[in-house]
Parts: structure tokens; C-alpha cells; sequence
DNA sequence: GCTCATGTTTCAAATATTGAAACTCCATTT
DNA sequence: AAATGGAGTTTCAATATTTGAAACATGAGC
């Protein structure tokens, strides 16, 4: 149903993940819709002002996105809380991090502080990123209800995305195996050569809060030194937001 | 075109404005739109989470809104830049704290610090709020260009709210100009009865920003004095923005 | 065990969306 | 200076979606 609706949230998704404008033709070509179709959903968007036209042409979320977002109740609380800890921990390791919850069966990214040296992520598919090759959505499995974690597994299609990816079942049942017993998870390049996250779950039990907290940095910077140090801090800060929590 | 997106949006407005969830039979009746469509729409954005459907069977605005929301570029730094500001305010008055500009010729609420003791504000048509009776709408009109604000002012279809609704195009030009004058705007219960606002312009001039910031309180609580109080710590919060950008 | 209010499904009629093609505009090349 | 190519925009008939009345389902209150 409303077809239109569930295209133009689509379009929304990549506007977002995109980091900086895109023009008409990049955004019809990654979504494999007609140019004149997307053309006219993203004048639709602009109209009502989920969408910005800049002067060269090019588009990225817009103001009134803002306004709803800062409208959904109660969890804004949450995040807010959240925040001061994840920019302290941005700062101290000078990398890009993230939080993310399950949501509907799939990632949700909640909030990102971005370091000054971060490099863009990739444009992806303009809607949601794949669990099987995140440290985030790695350490969500591994802190979800035993059924509940087997029942998404099940539902995952295991798309490859670079040579590392995991696109074995049993091989990535193992891993999550692996992410319980040592507290954190790493993605090495599974979803993009050259990055690497790390991850820890955040397991908020008051808020019925299943997410994770991550670093992701360019594979050149992270050493097994810089890994470990890594891990560490995000544990830290996990404590710390938990104890802020209780 | 694409008037499903349209609607679409219209809903998250509704909703956005709510304040707490509402339910199908009053959604449908307050957008004037079929119980059948509006169900459907609602199923729709509930699937792709830009809106959240409670166990009662009421809908909120979800989580998506608040990921996409965060990813609007760059004036989100500038709201996290003034909440502090509005915090304060906030605390200090005890009452709500509003943040708005104009965006396409129409209002655009990008901020808001409830007190504790708020009066949920009634959820207006579930778009736009009039430029006409609010004080955020007269305060940002009285800091425009002299020919956009005509141009606005002639755009306005003046409609009445309450019986202190300015509903003549002669007088509510005169209005801004009083405006001008003071350095500050008032709604005295133009819009809702039982609600007076109290704004004063807010603009950012290196960031081409033309906003306003105001003061909401139920008129009982708003005498002479207070409204006075009201005028003082506005524009006192108004020049420590302005500091914080120089 | 009714009754009413609310939410949900069905189906044909009404409407909106789609994409190929054509057109415009602008920058670059010949 | 004309020709080429690339990007954005408009047109229009074929197609697919949306719409709302009516019927159905569910559950709370009487």
C-alpha cells in the first residue's frame, strides 16, 4: 500500500546516508527509478520541506525534517542523555562514532558524532544497512533474546559486500557466538574496504533499550594497539552510560 | 503531484503537533480525510517507521523521523547551539520555550523546551501555524526585508481563531510596525483561548537566519509584571545567542 | 446479550502515477 | 560559431494505485 509513500522514504534514506547533496541523476540511478519519476518525487519532498534544493542543483534533507524529528516523543530524552558521552569518547579517540538500536527488525541509526578526520561513509542502498556485516548489528544479535536473535538470522540475506563479508549462516552464527563471549564485535572491511568498526552492546534494561555503541575508522589507523585501546573506551563509556542510567 | 506524500506528511504534522498519540477516528477527523485512507496511510508510515503505533491503538511520530531528523546538515549544530540557551530560559521562567523561523513562507517550529507545568498547546490543523496570531509570526515579520514582508503579509488568508484574532490586513500591518517599535510581539489569546505568547526576533545575521524566540503561558499566569519579566529575559537570551555567534 | 464506538477488509470506480519521448538550457568540443 | 553531450524539466496516454462506501470484526459498556 501508498507505494508513493514507502518510494519517497526511500529517497529520504539516501538523501541521508549521502553526507553531502546529491542531483537528480545519482539519486535515480541508485535507486533504479526513472529520472522523471524521481524528479518529480523529490519536487513533491522539497515542496513540503523534507527536502532542500540548493542553487547547483543538488538535494539533501531539509529543515522540516529536523522540526518532526525533534517532535518523537520520549526517546529524545534518551539520546540526549546519551550524546555528552559519545562526544567525549569522539573526541578522546578522534573517530567517528555511532549508535544504533534494533528497530523493526532492522538498524536504526540513532545518532553519530562525527570526528574532524572522519572520511564519508558510502552512499548505501539508501535504506538500511545490513546486520550481518556491521559491528553494530553484530553486537545487537548477540545481546537479543536467544529466540528472537535465531528468528532475524533466519531472515537475513546475506548480500556480499566485500571479500570478507559474512554469507555463511552457520560461519556467522559463529561469529555471534564469538561477539557474546569477548563483549564486543569488529566489522574488518566486511561492509567496505578500507573501514573498520568496532562495537560494544548497549543494553539499556529500564528503556527496554537493545542497541550498540561503535568507532569506525579507517582500516589504516587501526592497528591491534589502537583496536584494543579501542575496545577499552567503549566499554568505559558504555559503563558510564549505563550507571547514568541507574 | 504525488499528493500521497502530501497527505502523508500532513499526518506527521497532526502528529508532530499532538503531543501525545491520537488515535484513528480522530486523526481521520481532524485532516477532514476518509477513516479508510487515513488507516492506510497510517499502516504505511507505521511500515516504513516515521510513525510508531502504540499498543492502544494510538500513533505517535517513530524513530525514523528522529534518524532522518538528526541528518539534516548543517543547521543542526546551530539548534544545539541555542538549546542551552532555551534551557535556561526555560528553567528560569518556568514556562514553555519556542524556537522558530520562517521556511518557505511559513512557520517552521525548530525548537521547544516545555516546563514542567506546560499546557499541552491544541493540536492545530496539523500543518501550518498562522503567521497572523502568533508572536512568533509577528516578530519574525517585523525583521524581514520591507518587501518580503509585504509580500507574506499579502499571502496571509487572515483566519480567525478567537475573537482577538487580527483578521484586517490595515491593522495587522499597523501590529508589525508596533512591533518594530517595541523589539518584541505579543499573542493575547489570538490564537487559543487561555494562551499568551510573548516573542522577540532572533536574527543570526551570519547565518542568514530570521527566527524568533518566545515565551507560551496560560493567560492566568501572564499579569503585567510577569509579561514585563517576560519581555526582559527574552531579549536578555536573545543577545547571549547573538554573543555566542560573534 | 444487546448496542455503540472503533478498527479493519473488500471491491469497483475514480484518480494519480509512470516512463518514453521531446524540449530546454548550459557547458564543452569541434 | 555550430555541434555535441549532459543535466534538468515538461508532456501525454497507458497503467497502476488510491479512494470511499459498505460490510465485517472486535471489544467495552450498558
Amino acid at each position: 500500500m501508498s507505494s508513493s509513500v514507502k518510494k519517497a522514504v526511500t529517497v529520504l534514506h539516501l538523501l541521508g546516508n549521502a553526507g553531502e547533496g546529491m542531483n537528480l541523476t545519482t539519486i535515480s540511478k541508485e535507486l533504479n527509478m526513472d529520472k522523471t519519476t524521481t524528479f518529480r518525487y523529490l519536487e513533491t519532498l522539497v515542496e513540503v520541506g523534507l527536502v532542500e534544493k540548493k542553487d547547483n542543483n543538488t538535494y539533501c534533507l531539509g529543515m522540516v525534517l529536523f522540526e518532526l524529528g525533534s517532535k518523537v516523543p520520549v526517546k529524545q530524552l534518551f539520546i540526549t542523555k546519551i550524546d555528552p558521552f559519545m562526544k567525549r569518547l569522539c573526541e578522546d579517540v578522534n573517530e567517528t562514532v555511532n549508535l544504533a538500536q534494533l528497530y523493526q527488525g532492522r538498524l536504526l541509526y540513532l545518532h553519530k558524532i562525527e570526528s574532524k578526520r572522519s572520511l564519508q561513509m558510502r552512499a548505501t542502498l539508501g535504506n538500511q544497512l545490513p546486520l550481518n556485516c556491521t559491528a553494530i548489528g553484530k553486537s545487537i544479535l548477540s545481546i537479543l533474546p536467544a529466540d528472537e536473535t535465531r528468528k532475524i538470522i533466519d531472515n537475513i540475506k546475506f548480500q556480499s559486500f566485500t571479500p570478507s563479508t559474512i554469507t555463511n549462516k552457520t560461519k556467522f552464527k559463529e561469529e555471534i557466538t564469538r561477539v557474546k563471549t569477548n563483549g564486543y564485535s569488529t566489522d574488518l572491511e566486511e561492509f567496505e574496504i578500507g573501514l573498520t568498526c568496532i562495537a560494544v552492546p548497549l543494553n539499556i534494561m529500564s528503556h527496554d533499550f537493545y542497541g550498540a555503541l561503535s568507532i569506525s575508522a579507517p582500516t589504516m589507523r587501526v592497528n591491534a594497539s589502537v583496536m584494543d585501546q579501542f575496545i577499552q573506551k567503549l566499554k568505559a563509556t558504555r559503563d558510564e552510560i549505563l550507571n547514568s542510567f541507574s
